[in-house]
DNA sequence: GCCAACGTTGGC
DNA sequence: GCCAACGTTGGC
């Protein structure tokens, strides 16, 4: 269960590229690819036990209905280095890193669940637990956010177990 | 330190 | 595909 000082994020990926399905089958994966400062700081953040909400985002609306909430995974491991900053086979290279300076960090995620019905961006406009969410915030593009425990619970009543 | 130019994100 | 909003870069 969730002890005393869990914290809650939401990550953003895109599923063309990595999604929830592919996150049910490798069961874990080092959360990779960040470079924005915000979104690194939160990442170090995480620590093993917090709950993560994932989210498909860059979804056309001629895509799978949208943008959306897809599903649940939780934190295993804090983050580390972000082997693709050295990597200069990889998109994420990064050639101002070392690995005696790292700039970027990644966590390990495992799959939760996925929800059975997608969680739409469009239908949470209007949601009184979520209207400071920063999801939601035009131009918002953090890429990894801190959820509150409030925001959080609503997503979790969207999952099959609650 | 300012800010224009640029590249990227991501909803629509 | 469009484009507004954003973050970063680099000249000054």
């Amino acid at each position: 269960m969730m002890e005393g000082g869990t914290q809650f994020w939401l990550v953003k990926t895109e599923p063309s590229v990595y999604s929830i399905y592919d996150l049910k089958r490798e069961a874990t994966t080092s959360w990779d690819g960040v470079r924005n400062y915000q979104a690194r700081n939160f990442l170090r953040a995480m620590k093993t036990g917090d709950r993560v909400v994932i989210y498909h985002s860059s979804v056309g609306p001629k895509g799978s209905g949208g943008p959306h909430v897809a599903g649940m995974a939780s934190v295993i491991t804090q983050a580390v280095p972000d082997e693709t900053q050295f990597d200069s086979n990889s998109s994420g290279f990064d050639p101002k890193c070392s690995r005696e300076a790292p700039r970027w960090w990644s966590p390990t995620l495992r799959f939760v669940e996925c929800f059975e019905t997608p969680l739409y961006r469009s239908a949470l406009f209007g949601v009184k637990e979520l209207e400071h969410c920063e999801l939601l915030r035009k131009g918002s593009r953090l890429s990894v956010l801190p959820l509150t425990s409030s925001e959080f619970i609503y997503f979790l009543k969207f999952t099959s177990n609650s």
